[in-house]
DNA sequence: CTGTTAGCGCTTTCAA
DNA sequence: TTGAAAGCGCTAACAG
């Protein structure tokens, strides 16, 4: 029976090099070029022709840290995350770090026991899409961090995520310019999650200050039939281009794309937009308008802002905070 | 400047609870019932106490293995993929086991890239959704596997995915039945992936077998034109009831959805179906007719298949190999 | 049941 | 430049 080709190891390496572990190791880290060009020719050899590959466990267990980001996601099928994380898994790349991926599926419990798993691998920075209130946990961790799109409270880290006032005012403005006077506001339910609070606050504070008629509508427990009830009250009052429903984000858009589908209320008459760009926003006749979010610069911002902090750089990486969205318009805000 | 807490290790514990590192290990490996119930009281405290939590890198290191599961994705932002690796996620974490995924974005480069790091990792089990031909690679690492969804030449190793055959069988039945005659097979090319080819090839032979008048299309580096053009001719004989466009997966539903609107093409008429159900499929008036993929069991099977070549188990986990799909009947199919 | 003693594969002083 | 030796945190025989 074929025995698991074991790996090799630095002392066979050594050992075919006719050289020390030390040599070896050197040839592997940032003292390379303090050996001299024989010894490196012979490692080379050596440990190509063992296909040999430093052990990054052994590594990471003296000093040398282990090359390890974790990221915790807080809902792996929503499309906006599944996009940030590409954008953070090229940057890891770039840096030179591997990336853990934890999804928590909204369970504050799964959280914690992710945020366990990876400290217990050694995770040198986390960047998180926070779900519950875990700030006890990752203060007491100690590990260096970044939040994703969602604040924590009490807890003392950098945000990388949308400008969330910022979109809102470019919906708003949107939505007066098409000449939109009444708005319904739509978001899934605000507690414990910072955006969402973010947007609805400058949603309201705004939709006031520009004279706005408005209404909002929490979403709960993917129940359908709430949101269609409130939607035909909303546009009762019928009026083509007077009332429009803004939507705070893609699962928002998605729950009131099938209200009206199920209402059968015409888009663009009764005007529809949304935060979040989904593939088919843009297949849904006339065509649904959104804000876009850059989300491969959030997720390598995030990056950038967490290796600033993992490592003294003589300049440190650039990364912003507060990101534009791009609006696209299409014809569900056509009145 | 507060140093970072650096995490307590078995020594401390050990010197806490006054007896020694054996006596911890054991209590966190699988011998804990072999201590006394008053060392394991105080070992408990001591580790409690200080936020012990064992080394998973110094571990592995031992023996014991590093509990990691690798899992490689073609194409993470695919759904279909995300789906389903939510449901190795899940069993990841039954099987006792840490998951680190990586995408290779379609990159047979990025591929090997990728195995080397998991490698080094010491990841005891690989899941791959191949992009390229690593068949080699792997076959050199010795590391157990499994594939998803794609099949690797000359490697000898489980696919777990859909059962292609069965799929396009359902679908031709579904057209026959609803009336359809002539169909518009649109695939992405199927070079390099042994799933795109099984369903070409059975499609081709059952439609054939079944008196279809029958034609194929290739979609390429997302180029819309050429398929608008192509849909535009497969449908000029217009017959309301007669042609009807099969869709081998998500990526080719969603192209073909673009050029029936974009042609301004009606579908039930011109009938439309795909494999893989995407969130949108229902909301697109009348609907699109899709086949969904199991995909939680495809996830959890894969994992299960891998374990039982890790572990020894009394009774082997069940798995299937070739997954069934479920009809979704909508308006697209509705001549 | 519990403690002692070797390492696992690698990095890192410290000398040579 | 190179090598020898001492661990990193933990597991695994092997004795008591």
């Amino acid at each position: 029976m074929p025995s698991p080709p074991t790996r090799a190891t630095l002392i066979e390496v050594a050992k075919r090099a006719g050289t020390s572990k030390s040599s070896v190791s050197r040839f592997f880290g940032p003292e390379r070029d303090k050996l001299s060009q024989s010894l490196q020719q012979r490692v080379a050899e050596a440990a190509a022709a063992l296909g040999y590959q430093p052990n990054q466990m052994a590594r990471g267990l003296k000093g040398g840290g282990s090359r390890l980001l974790g990221m915790m996601v807080a809902d792996i099928r929503n499309p906006f995350s599944v996009a940030v994380m590409h954008g953070v898994e090229i940057a890891c790349r770039d840096f030179g770090y591997s990336l853990i991926v934890c999804n928590t599926d909204n369970d504050p419990a799964l959280e914690q026991h992710h945020l366990a798993t990876l400290a217990a691998y050694q995770v040198e920075g986390l960047i998180i899409n926070a779900v519950g209130q875990s700030g006890q946990t990752l203060l007491d961790s100690g590990v260096p961090r970044v939040l994703l799109d969602r604040d924590i409270k009490h807890l003392n880290a950098e945000v990388i995520g949308l400008d969330n006032a910022l979109a809102i005012d470019m919906a708003l403005a949107h939505l007066a310019q098409q000449g939109y006077r009444s708005i319904l506001y739509v978001s899934e339910t605000p507690e414990h999650t910072s955006t969402r609070q973010a947007r609805l606050e400058r949603f309201q504070q705004q939709a006031d200050a520009m004279g706005f008629t408005h209404q909002t509508l929490m979403l709960s427990h993917w129940d359908i039939d709430a949101p269609c009830a409130n939607l035909a009250t909303f546009v009762e009052p019928y009026a083509p281009g007077h009332c429009a429903v803004l939507c705070a984000n893609g699962n928002a858009t998605l729950a009131m794309a099938r209200c009206f589908k199920r209402l059968g209320v015409a888009m663009g008459p009764v005007g529809l937009m949304g935060i979040d760009e989904l593939e088919w926003c843009e297949l849904m006749t006339p065509g649904i308008t959104t804000l876009a979010q850059p989300t491969d610069s959030i997720g390598r911002d995030a990056v950038a802002c967490l290796v600033n902090q993992l490592e003294r750089r003589a300049t440190p990486l650039t990364f912003h905070s507060r990101h534009s969205p791009q609006l696209l318009v299409r014809g569900s805000t056509a009145p």
